[in-house]
DNA sequence: AAATCCCGCAACCGCGATGAA
DNA sequence: GTTCATCGCGGTTGCGGGATT
């Protein structure tokens, strides 16, 4: 059993009904997003303040898209994903109306299946070697890539026991043999001009600002080419 | 029709980062 | 420089419902 994340007794758990869910979207449209420490208690809502922002950010916000992913959005998670590793909140920041939570889903759910049959190793982004190899050997049968809802139901289920889970996609991009050889991932982000004089004064903060998604402005342009 | 399996999604938890005191 | 409170992220869990047996 899992330790609460709450100390309090009385707060509520599980899923969210409606007049709780109004009574936050009533409170942020008066008050705005921020305090979430106490946020519950000024909405009177027995909630804690993580629950709310997190309900909040991946169900409540006017401006979620919800629904299925495009193909386009499905290409970009795989070219981000392929650049960023898990770092869902990043690659979120890219998808419009997207959150990082649902992107996460999205992935584990489908985008990773799609990769395995596709013969990708979806935590490098490389061709699965044992794949390369049957592919070689004279039997085409073990090559095969249909089927593919058996060859999933092969995989242990989900992160549960898969230690594949952790990601080291983004060392791929300096291998030659990465199994996106076509993908131009220049990924450049124009820096924000209040922050230039910053990053100016300390060339090694590039990096470290780019491996720090929330400190990207929302403004950043981080583009993509293909 | 009932039982079981499996998937997708919402929600929770732990932990690192950050900023204020 | 240290401590503490809070926020935000990524990993993980559990439930509901559809698919399969």
């Amino acid at each position: 059993m899992r330790k609460p994340c709450c100390d309090k007794q009385d707060t509520n758990k599980g899923a969210w009904s409606k007049e709780e869910d109004q009574k936050l979207i009533d409170y942020i449209r008066k008050h705005g997003e921020g305090c979430w420490r106490s946020l519950p208690q000024a909405a009177g809502l027995l909630r804690c303040g993580k629950s709310c922002r997190l309900r909040w950010i991946n169900y409540l916000r006017p401006d979620l898209k919800r629904g299925n992913f495009g193909e386009d959005e499905e290409d970009l998670i795989i070219k981000l994903h392929a650049l960023l590793g898990n770092r869902w909140s990043l690659i979120a920041g890219r998808l419009p109306g997207r959150t990082d939570n649902e992107v996460k889903n999205y992935w584990n759910s489908h985008l990773r299946r799609k990769l395995i049959n596709m013969g990708i190793d979806p935590n490098n982004h490389r061709l699965n070697q044992n794949l390369l190899r049957s592919r070689n050997s004279p039997n085409p049968a073990n090559a095969t890539s249909s089927g593919s809802k058996i060859q999933a139901k092969q995989q242990p289920t989900k992160s549960r026991v898969d230690s594949e889970q952790t990601s080291d996609a983004g060392s791929c991009l300096e291998d030659d043999q990465c199994a996106l050889p076509d993908l131009n991932l220049d990924l450049t982000m124009s820096i924000p001009s209040s922050s230039i004089a910053h990053v100016q004064g300390n060339p090694k903060d590039n990096e470290s600002n780019f491996l720090r998604p929330q400190k990207i402005a929302p403004s950043s342009n981080l583009l993509l080419s293909q």
